[in-house]
DNA sequence: CATGTTTTTTGACCTTGATCAATGCCTTTC
DNA sequence: GAAAGGCATTGATCAAGGTCAAAAAACATG
């Protein structure tokens, strides 16, 4: 995907004119990031935002003991770290590359002078932060109700939503461990349990599902309903 | 509080005039809730939100077996369910007030239209949806590294934010069991063992923190490092 | 103030899932 | 194609905390 290509998919910026499309492409810089390198650490100054071009980032926390907890991936197209400049002005998490990935860097001061003039932005701005608003809150949801197969089934549900039977992780199993709030020991016996009900077939990152129905229930079932 | 003195703390409408006051008091109504009263049900239509005058309301999620999770309390001069109406309509949570509760609720249509003419508001909103976004993240992160002793002395060190020693809980122990992820048998048990450790002292809904410093590490800590 | 109702506390038990340790399995890389 | 590092799987163990049941305390209300 090339950068205007981005610009254009990226749900904040919906609606811009092609004019506008030139005035936020002069203000936004061009970066590539290899995997191990962090685009911005928990607590740094949040000078600016991204939007991904290519690749997937991942945001993430670090607990004390350095276990990293994935709150998210994002994929080409999307925005992410715009809330930070708003809020206290530090990022709240980490973000890195999971394997290769050019983004656009939005620094902060150009980007809010745009605001002024394209009173828009900040309306759609609002509608990507509720979405994740939402994505967090069911988040809490899932880890206060739901066991690790039901948090399993309930990201896979999602991964297929368009209807397909094959999906694709998007990451390593390790990670994908970290995003369901588990590790790779727990996620590897459940992919197991899920295969032997013949709910899915895993083959590396490949899985068919097999059964959309029954893991849909499974996606639902919160812990004690056994 | 009165209408006018919540509207103005509200931060949503922080640096509006006199004037914009008169405009915003005048496109809300004021409602009365009582304790079991919802205001309103995840999944349903939003068609406005909601500035809390006096009492406080809970924002939850039920699971399907009908247990609930506290995702956040709303106090005076604060608003909630604004979000909802940018993403995709409806409600993502349960709203009910813990005892009874005045709310000024402002209709969806008419305040979208207030919003071309005030174009800080939106701004303001972004601040707000992004501490909120902060809180939530802090809650993930919580839930997947910390314990319930932990959390619980997260909770008091946040509610004593101020420097103060004693604090009153705003709601009851069974609901902050659900704020916290827990259910009240543990909370309760938690409750004693740092009664036990001497870092505080509890008499009914009122907390005696007896050692911050220790208390504070507590809340930084994660699970296995015992 | 006596009685019903809700909230809190305590005890006994059991399940989930994390941890530790070892092994197998792919991919790079030289 | 052998060696090396990372990722995935499997088994054994263990503890945090949830569940169930019941008593105690706090609160409301006629």
């Amino acid at each position: 995907m090339d950068d205007r290509s981005a610009i254009k998919k990226c749900p904040l910026f919906a609606g811009v004119t092609d004019q506008d499309l030139e005035q936020l492409a002069a203000v936004c810089r061009r970066r590539e990031y290899n995997k191990g390198e962090v685009l911005f650490s928990e607590k740094e100054p949040a000078n600016g935002f991204y939007v991904v071009v290519d690749g997937n980032v991942k945001v993430y926390k670090l607990s004390s003991e350095g276990k990293e907890r994935i709150l998210h991936i994002v994929h080409p197209g999307e925005s992410f770290a715009e809330a930070a400049m708003f809020a206290d002005g530090c990022y709240p998490a980490f973000a890195e590359p999971v394997r290769k990935a050019t983004v656009l860097f939005f620094p902060k001061q150009p980007f809010i002078e745009l605001l002024q003039t394209h009173t828009r932005i900040p309306l759609n701005m609002i509608a990507g932060l509720s979405r994740f608003l939402r994505q967090f809150a069911g988040q809490i949801e899932d880890l206060t109700f739901k066991d690790v197969p039901a948090r399993l089934a309930r990201y896979l549900v999602e991964l297929a939503e368009d209807g397909r039977d094959v999906v694709e992780l998007p990451i390593s199993k390790t990670q994908l461990a970290s995003r369901l709030g588990t590790v790779s020991e727990t996620l590897s016996r459940t992919l197991r349990k899920l295969s032997e009900d013949e709910l899915i077939k895993v083959q590396g990152k490949t899985i068919t599902i097999l059964d959309h129905d029954r893991l849909e229930d499974l996606a639902e079932s919160s812990r004690e309903s056994l």
